[in-house]
DNA sequence: CCTCTCTTTCGACAAACATCGTACATGGGT
DNA sequence: ACCCATGTACGATGTTTGTCGAAAGAGAGG
């Protein structure tokens, strides 16, 4: 059966210029990919399986591309591990100040430091 | 048949310390909605029917509903008609800069001038 | 080659969501 | 009293979403 992609779906980013800030907010707007996005915040980059949330690891997968395809983050491979970073300089670039005054907005009503 | 609850339903409004963050987001992750609160941003205070969206009646009155009960607007009866408000000030003092950062945010991607 | 770890894809499911049409309530005019 | 304008509530519908488990791919190491 001919198979056409291979498992490495060469990972999908958009450039800068196409974000569309209602996926942003709309990505944002989950607590898991809200944890994921903090967690970046403060380490430039991770390997997937070392995020503190408790989804299963498909769901994971999932809110990985969800956050991927708004362009939040960034994703390369290495051998087996898939590694994840915020597109912070993007971000910034195309809406100045959006990410940390989010971010800061829900470390303030968790009653965490982020800033 | 015990009609108990009149349509005058007392419109909810949380408390501003009650604001969840992620609520808001995914009050303001929808162009008709973002839309409305552009609309605010620049005039204090609007009828309902006076929004410049293309959606059905009850439509408007669902999403009217949503931003609200994340703290986003504020609306008060006057005879016949409802008038709705941004929630600026409440929604400055829990998370400064967010809403006009996403506003403006907004206003960059979509070109028009909203700061 | 075989196995173990990491991560993805697929299929399924229930819950939430945006949308609408219809019916109804309220209040202002005539 | 009647009608019209404004806006809501309800019920229905089709779509999107978050979640999972099972199966499988790819690389590392024995």
């Amino acid at each position: 059966m001919p198979r056409s992609h291979g498992r490495r779906a060469t990972l999908v980013h958009p450039d800068a210029d196409e974000f569309d800030v209602l996926d942003v907010l709309h990505a944002l707007a989950d607590p898991t990919r809200m944890t994921i996005v903090r967690t970046l915040r403060a380490d430039p980059e991770r390997a997937c399986g070392t995020f503190p949330v408790d989804v299963a690891p498909s769901t994971l997968t999932h809110h990985f591309r969800v956050l991927r395809e708004a362009g939040v983050i960034r994703q390369r491979e290495d051998g087996n591990r898939r590694w994840t970073a915020l597109r912070f300089e993007d971000l910034e670039d195309r809406f100045p100040g959006l990410l940390d005054t989010i971010v800061s907005a829900y470390g303030r009503q968790t009653g965490s430091a982020t800033t």
